[in-house]
DNA sequence: CTCCTATAGCTTTTT
DNA sequence: GCTATAGGAG
């Protein structure tokens, strides 16, 4: 218990020990940050600070998982199951559901996401008569998220001069109306979305002393991961929290500060002498991840940032090799240059294949990437874009279950309620939905309502509807006396959506079944889990934790040993051995969004920082001078930052690198590039034709573990699971094609598995 | 009401 | 290049 200190660097132990009062931790990148979070909250256990008396707040479930797990290895899984640490939206999720009531919700609310929210907003729009090709969802939906995440409720966004002013501005006077129809809408189906889950935390707050009178009493201890990412509304939520026992620890780096687009404030952790006073300033400035050409190279450019906190990051590993540059003729050379590089650097350094990550800063570079990878058999592995709980079919089974759980939410019903085709069309919904509205109930409520029978409907019509909500109503009472799984299963048949996926033999098709089945995989697990762990099973509980789920907490065992593909954004955090950054040109990185303003440029700047700073041994930037977009040919010039980062820290590879006259003095080099291609962003019509190559529609992720039938494991064999991982088959029982098998993982502890489900892999 | 085809519009980044 | 929507035929 005690040689949790050991290994600690003086300024780490520092921090880690120092746990009274308000602590500043900057964390420079590498150095250490997570190690130091944990260990901190391990050594207020060791104090006997009782578990749930601790907060601990990160930004995406994969940190706050890591972090319990490094915990639950220090203090045991029993204490750490105890502690409140989770992403900001789950906790206060959690909070939100036991205090409900308060706010006049249900509290089995339903979470929407984006999607769900731009489409609510399209209808309040159309139901408004205004113009969508003006009004249109997406930048309607970001200006309600933006006054949300500022606690600007629709009221006060009428009386907010410089929000009504630039709405006026950008031709869209309206917003403030759209506005408080969506919140009312919102609170009349019972649902939440992802800023709700802080703006009506805050709203619990300040309307309920008592409320949180009760919280700030038993969170003794509050830590925050990323403090730079938080905005208004969860610095609120922590500074409320924090004001009784002041024993509130934020760590953050501000110069990896890179998510304002989303209303996080920097200014939250330049600011935090000015919130608590007494503060402490723990600084931790040696990187332990990244030879020293990285650490400088990385320094050189984030300091012509004007807006930080002075520190001196460095590196004591050796100090490697310069930072690669590429430079292609097009995009798809680009591809193949760095899949040959990869696997070059591979062969030569016997690296395998997880300890390589192709960064890029938007998602749709990922495909032409993807393409370049797979002429040349690499593995690879892709996270954002559309994860698996954004497919289609997945949502519309999720669609399923919020119905059920929560009848009210109108977008799952919407969704699905002509889904499998069931005669329900358009002119029967608009009917029902007008009657609705004039009653001012919800779709649901006006359904099962005799009174729909006099809104000028047909006979068969009606019978249809009838069928419809019969159904549902059948789904609800399985909901409440059936664990998850059933449940779910019933559904799966009873709405017709197995017969839907069933029937359609085409290659999609498949893949549409494949990803159900996943899903009730998913839920068939879920369900045995909580069942062993005595906690609750239904369908209710199964929804309320996978609302907040991405495609980053789905780590699959299989995907292991395969490149990693992502959004710069997504790397943060993470740490590879090699990592190629790609598409390193103006308008593309830095953003073509970004470069107008100075703010906008030092966030990109920074991202390019923490692009750079994800690599242990070694950076690959590339850039091509043309590239698709649209499926137009453009044109670009290499980025500024190549030419920020001092040239000492380079090497400028390829024979097409340079035009002959750049190559004397090293200095020249980039001048004399940047300057001679042509403008960024110019698009033309290619002068030839650009040979296309059509992607075959291999899935992402296969499901299928091919080979070994789970029907002959036996007790004392080595197994493999797709999200448990390795583990020793302990027992089998029951008769087929119910048998189960008691399987011990090294990482998830003792499970038991119905093998006809769990796809298990015998090892040896 | 459903299915099919043509075309507009599109791209930050994520909980 | 891709996807979401609109419009038209059955």
């Amino acid at each position: 218990m005690q040689d949790y200190l050991e290994g600690l660097n003086p300024a780490q132990r520092e921090a880690v020990i120092n746990t009274e009062g308000p602590a500043l931790v900057i964390a420079g990148a590498g150095s250490g940050k997570t190690r130091v979070l944990t260990m901190r909250i391990a050594h207020l256990l060791s104090k006997n600070v009782a578990p749930f008396r601790i907060l601990s707040l990160t930004f995406t479930n994969k940190a706050a998982r890591e972090m319990k797990n490094r915990i639950a290895a220090i203090v045991g899984e029993r204490t750490a199951n105890y502690l409140w640490m989770g992403t900001f939206h789950s906790i206060f999720m959690r909070i939100l559901r036991i205090e409900a009531k308060k706010l006049g919700y249900p509290s089995s609310f339903t979470i929407y996401d984006t999607q769900d929210s731009k489409n609510l907003i399209k209808s309040i729009v159309k139901k408004m008569k205004l113009d969508s090709k003006i009004y249109k969802p997406g930048e309607v939906y970001s200006r309600i998220s933006s006054a949300k995440n500022s606690l600007v409720v629709p009221k006060a966004y009428a009386n907010d001069k410089e929000r009504m002013e630039l709405d006026r501005f950008s031709r869209k006077p309206r917003i403030h109306e759209i506005y408080s129809r969506y919140v009312s809408e919102c609170y009349k189906n019972g649902v939440m979305d992802f800023d709700d889950l802080l703006l009506n935390t805050n709203i619990l707050f300040r309307s309920h002393p008592d409320v949180l009178q009760k919280y700030k009493k038993q969170f003794d201890y509050i830590l925050v991961d990323e403090y730079q990412d938080t905005n208004l509304s969860q610095y609120l939520i922590v500074k409320k929290l924090g004001e009784q026992h002041k024993n509130v620890c934020v760590v953050g780096d501000d110069a990896q500060s890179i998510y304002s687009f989303r209303g996080a404030k920097i200014e939250n952790i330049l600011n935090f002498r000015n919130d608590y006073n007494g503060y402490r300033l723990f600084k931790l400035e040696q990187n332990y991840r990244s030879t020293q050409n990285i650490v400088n190279a990385a320094n050189s450019i984030i300091h012509k940032n004007s807006n930080q906190i002075k520190k001196t990051v460095f590196s004591e590993k050796p100090e490697g090799n310069r930072i690669k540059v590429f430079n292609a003729y097009s995009d798809m050379e680009e591809g193949l240059i760095v899949a040959k590089d990869i696997f070059e650097t591979r062969m030569r350094e016997q690296a395998s294949f997880s300890d390589f990550a192709l960064l890029y800063r938007l998602n749709v570079q990922s495909r032409i990437m993807e393409d370049a990878l797979r002429k040349k058999n690499l593995p690879y592995k892709i996270y954002g874009g559309t994860s698996f709980y954004q497919r289609k079919e997945v949502k519309d089974m999720l669609a399923y279950f919020r119905l059920v759980v929560n009848p009210n939410d109108e977008e799952a019903l919407k969704r699905i309620i002509n889904y499998p085709v069931r005669g329900i069309g358009k002119t029967t919904m608009e009917k029902v939905e007008s009657f609705a509205n004039s009653v001012n109930q919800p779709i649901w409520s006006v359904l099962i309502n005799p009174a729909i029978t006099n809104i000028g409907l047909n006979a068969g019509t009606l019978k249809k509807l009838r069928t419809f909500s019969d159904m549902i109503q059948q789904f609800m009472q399985m909901v409440n006396s059936l664990p998850a799984y059933d449940a779910a299963v019933e559904i799966a048949n009873g709405s017709g959506m197995r017969r839907l996926f069933q029937t359609d033999t085409s290659i999609e098709g498949q893949g549409r079944m494949e990803n159900a089945e996943e899903l009730l995989n998913g839920i068939q697990e879920f369900t045995e889990s909580k069942k062993e762990e005595g906690e609750d099973n239904s369908l209710a509980d199964f929804l309320e934790g996978v609302s907040l789920l991405t495609d980053q907490d789905t780590d699959k065992e299989e995907d292991k040993n395969k490149i990693t593909l992502m959004t710069v954004h997504a790397a943060k955090g993470l740490e590879f051995k090699y990592v190629y950054i790609v598409g390193v040109e103006e308008g593309m990185f830095p953003s073509s969004m970004a470069i107008e303003s100075t703010k906008g440029l030092e966030e990109e700047r920074r991202l390019f920082y923490v692009a750079l700073t994800r690599a242990e041994e070694q950076v690959t930037i590339s850039f091509a001078k043309s590239r698709l977009k649209y499926g137009e040919l453009s044109f670009a010039k290499p980025s500024r930052f190549v030419g920020e980062i001092d040239q000492k820290y380079l090497e400028l590879t390829g024979d097409n690198i340079l035009p002959a006259s750049g190559r004397k003095k090293s200095s020249q080099r980039l001048n004399s590039f940047q300057s001679r291609n042509i403008q960024a962003g110019e698009t033309q019509r290619p002068a030839f034709n650009y040979k296309k190559t059509k992607r075959t529609d291999e899935p992402k992720v296969s499901f299928n573990y091919s080979g070994s039938s789970s029907s002959n494991i036996k007790e004392g064999m080595e197994v493999l699971h797709e999200r448990f991982g390795k583990g020793k088959v302990i027992n089998v029982s029951g008769e087929l094609p119910n048998t189960k098998a008691t399987v011990f993982f090294e990482n998830a502890g003792q499970k038991q598995l119905l093998l006809k489900f769990a796809k298990l892999k015998i090892l040896n």
